[in-house]
DNA sequence: ACTTATTGTTGTATATAGTACAACGATTTA
DNA sequence: TAAATCGTTGTACTATATACAACAATAAGT
């Protein structure tokens, strides 16, 4: 596959810039993504120009720039599953008092493109933009177990709860694809349980996860095939109205 | 200045795909930019192997990908002025019961980078992310009165109000000042009414700008007084905070 | 359905543009 | 005050992005 070497690297730095706790010099740059220091400050130049990073000039160490943010919001009003599933949202909060979520696969992840707040929880801080891996949440296994996307070779760990076993997790699937909704328990924050169902285009294929999730104490295990009745309801009705579109 | 071409050309493409209202064609990036039809693939598909653009199959076009998305959410959640500013909108909306903003200068434009809905209105689609013009609009305004930015060279007209001569404009910015908030008198849209008030920070700089906008048949100028006080308060409330950080 | 026109992709050769290296000035640390 | 580290800017060099062209695949037009 035919790459350009420069444009990757700058897209690399955006990366190292997202996932850094805050600004990073030049030098880290250059020696996370072995490129030479002068290198480096070009391509750091070029992205500041155009908005994408920004330099701080006390610390001469650079963040990223307004320009994501712009870019961000391009993207996410133009997407026709968003617009359709706001009120789905707002009406799985009202019927299940927990904080619903619409999540869809981007690089081999979940993505959250919306979230509705519970009216209990102040706040819960899993905002628009925050990516999980698949195979340990319940959006992510909803991807996972209608097709949208295949199981990682490494499934890491973050709670005790975390299946980590491909096979178990192919089991869990299978489950999930049966009763029509899968389940996070606790397997990827202690003491949060999630409940997601499938959303499917006019094709019957799946374009994106509609859950809630909650704190363990409240989403007690026996209350869970009230509350998937919910969800996979909810689900099921903005499938339908996305197939109207 | 020295550039990294091939990277500043993937950065137009960006900003391209992000201003097109649906996906674009290769011939269409490559004729806008002036750019040769096999660079530009090459371009979009460096592009998309990061996730910041997607393919669609079908038209075998490309649209914005879903990493603007995770950056956008990274360089939001890291910004403190959004996270202290956030309590100050919700006293702003509970006061005045108008929709309120917080933006920041981006680019020689208003970046909205939060925002908190009215009750009364169900939906202002002036979501985070949205950039406007500083001339004639409330926080932009702000932003040109006290110094964050300078007046721009081409004042483009917007509604019959709009100011669009720069000594006009001057004079408006001065009593901006003086009274310690801005006014958009439906000079951006149409029956639509905005107040802003700066926020500083510790050195006294001008790091955003906080405000409110409603209909104009609701923000009337008899109630400008009124209003401006609260978001005046507000503002120099927050900018206490942020001192104090 | 056939042709015609347009589109996107992939070779290949050239020369431009990105890279490495080094030296400088500016900051920060000791 | 000295030493060390950092970011920037020159300058060669060669690697890489680019233009051109040919191809395949789709779309449009007759």
């Amino acid at each position: 596959m035919r790459q350009i070497q420069s444009l990757a690297r700058g897209l690399k730095i955006l990366d190292m810039l997202a996932n850094a706790h805050d600004s990073i010099s030049i030098t880290a740059v250059a020696t996370e993504l072995q490129i030479d220091k002068g290198s480096a400050s070009l391509l750091l130049q070029t992205l500041s120009n155009y908005g994408f990073a920004e330099k701080d000039m006390a610390t001469r160490q650079y963040r990223l720039g307004p320009a994501v943010v712009r870019l961000s919001r391009s993207l996410l009003t133009k997407m026709p599953l968003r617009e359709t599933a706001k009120p789905f949202l707002h009406q799985l909060v009202r019927e299940t008092s927990e904080c619903a979520h619409l999540g869809v696969l981007a690089q081999g992840k979940v993505l959250y493109i919306d979230q509705v707040e519970s009216p209990e929880t102040l706040r819960v801080n899993a905002e628009v933009g925050f990516t999980a891996p698949l195979h340990c949440t319940a959006l992510g296994k909803v991807l996972l177990a209608w097709g949208a996307a295949s199981i990682p070779e490494e499934l890491s760990g973050y709670t005790a709860r975390t299946i980590f076993d491909p096979e178990v997790l192919q089991m869990d699937l299978e489950k999930t694809r049966r009763r029509g909704y899968a389940l996070d328990d606790e397997e990827f924050d202690y003491g949060v349980r999630c409940i997601a169902s499938p959303v499917f285009d006019y094709r019957g294929k799946v374009v994106g996860a509609l859950g809630i999730s909650g704190p363990a104490a409240r989403v007690r295990l026996d209350r869970i095939g009230e509350l998937s009745d919910r969800v996979v309801a909810i689900a099921k009705a903005l499938s339908d109205k996305m197939s109207f579109k």
